[in-house]
DNA sequence: AACACGGGGAC
DNA sequence: GTCCCAGTGTT
């Protein structure tokens, strides 16, 4: 299946065409392993184009992993606001601080030491090893799978086991002492600009020649894909509650969807039950405050990856109560000048831009 | 092995 | 609408 010849073949062509063709990305001018870390987390699952500002304002405000690590969480969550997947910026702080204080400040130079580390796994302990410190490590991200895939003609589903150790085993043959960062970085530049998901401009490619799947016309239908479940979709109402000119938000629990990010209270609508009386139950459980409901303001559609959700929102009064924490981990007034100050999910941004509160 | 975890771009 | 994106962590 691959032969020394053949791994030399692809070792040479794809340096060459990267030495070429390659982009010119703010994280391909830097040999700082603390702003390549930075790069290879915002970059999973986001495309290159999203990360980019992130990136340079990130860098901007943590420019070392001391800053990082000294920063607030609600520092942090700020400057990841809309990138998603905030777990990647929870991890990330908290790997800071491991590197701070474990290792003296200094990012682990090994494929081992890095995956020790919260939000580094198999792929970008490699990306960082053999980028940053030029150690001969493989990685396998979504443009590798494509790749190796089709180059091999392999139509198994990537994800299982079986399939994954292959893939793995392939990349790690093909992966050179010599340039490990650059023939990695090639391969996922070569995916993402050449062998699309779907109409890979094969004609472009420097390594058409030796692809097995080009030979037999299937490129195209490589790497194998399987069918996802359908998204429920949830019904959710949150209050605008206005006190004297300011509005209640609190703060989500620390783990798991949009952990730490501030939102309107609310939640999800129960069988049998109005929007406004969703409303007024949920503020009651979430802070214990009676609220009256004066009239909807807006309606939001947005998708999770798992779910989607139909977001009402509504103006409310507040009637009696302190607002206490029971769900959330933080609650405040604030003036809507401010709220800006503050990291919120995007459904929950959509309400107050579309309402120009702010 | 299967699922949770965001938001946006490309078609 | 669907699929995918420089994946990781949990169960």
């Amino acid at each position: 299946m691959i032969d020394a010849s053949l791994v030399r073949k692809i070792r040479r062509r794809l340096l060459s065409w990267y030495d070429n063709h390659g982009r010119d990305l703010p994280w391909r001018r830097t040999d700082d392993p603390y702003a390549i870390w930075i790069s290879e987390i915002m970059l999973q699952q986001t495309q290159v184009e999203t990360v980019q500002p992130y990136y340079q304002r990130f860098l901007k405000r943590f420019p070392d992993v001391g800053t990082l690590a000294r920063a607030r969480l609600d520092t942090v969550l700020k400057q990841w606001e809309g990138l998603g997947y905030y777990g990647r910026a929870r991890n990330m702080h908290k790997a800071a601080k491991v590197v701070v204080q474990d290792y003296e400040g200094q990012v682990p130079t090994t494929s081992e030491g890095l995956m020790a580390l919260p939000g580094i796994g198999r792929y970008t302990a490699g990306a960082i090893a053999s980028i940053a410190f030029g150690r001969c490590e493989p990685i396998l991200d979504g443009n590798v799978i494509r790749i190796l895939s089709r180059l091999f003609r392999y139509d198994q589903d990537p994800k299982s086991p079986e399939a994954q150790e292959r893939l793995w085993d392939w990349a790690t043959r093909l992966v050179p002492k010599g340039r490990p960062g650059a023939f990695n970085q090639a391969m996922m530049e070569l995916g993402a600009t050449v062998c699309h998901r779907q109409n890979p401009s094969c004609l472009l490619c420097p390594v058409a020649t030796l692809c097995q799947a080009r030979h037999h016309g299937e490129q195209h239908l490589l790497p194998k894909r399987v069918k996802r479940k359908a998204r429920p979709c949830h019904t959710i109402a949150v209050g605008i509650v206005y006190k004297r000119g300011r509005i209640l938000i609190d703060r989500r629990k620390p783990e798991g969807l949009l952990g730490g990010l501030w939102e309107f209270p609310g939640g999800k609508q129960e069988p049998g039950e109005s929007l406004e009386e969703t409303v007024k139950r949920e503020v009651k459980e979430e802070l214990g405050i009676t609220v009256s409901v004066k009239r909807h303001l807006i309606t939001i559609h947005h998708a999770y990856t798992h779910f989607e959700i139909e977001l009402h929102a509504f103006l409310c009064q507040h009637m009696r109560g302190t607002p206490v924490c029971h769900a959330s981990t933080a609650v405040k007034w604030v003036w809507p000048k401010d709220l800006e100050r503050y990291a919120f999910p995007g459904a929950n941004k959509k309400i107050f831009q579309a309402l120009d509160l702010t």
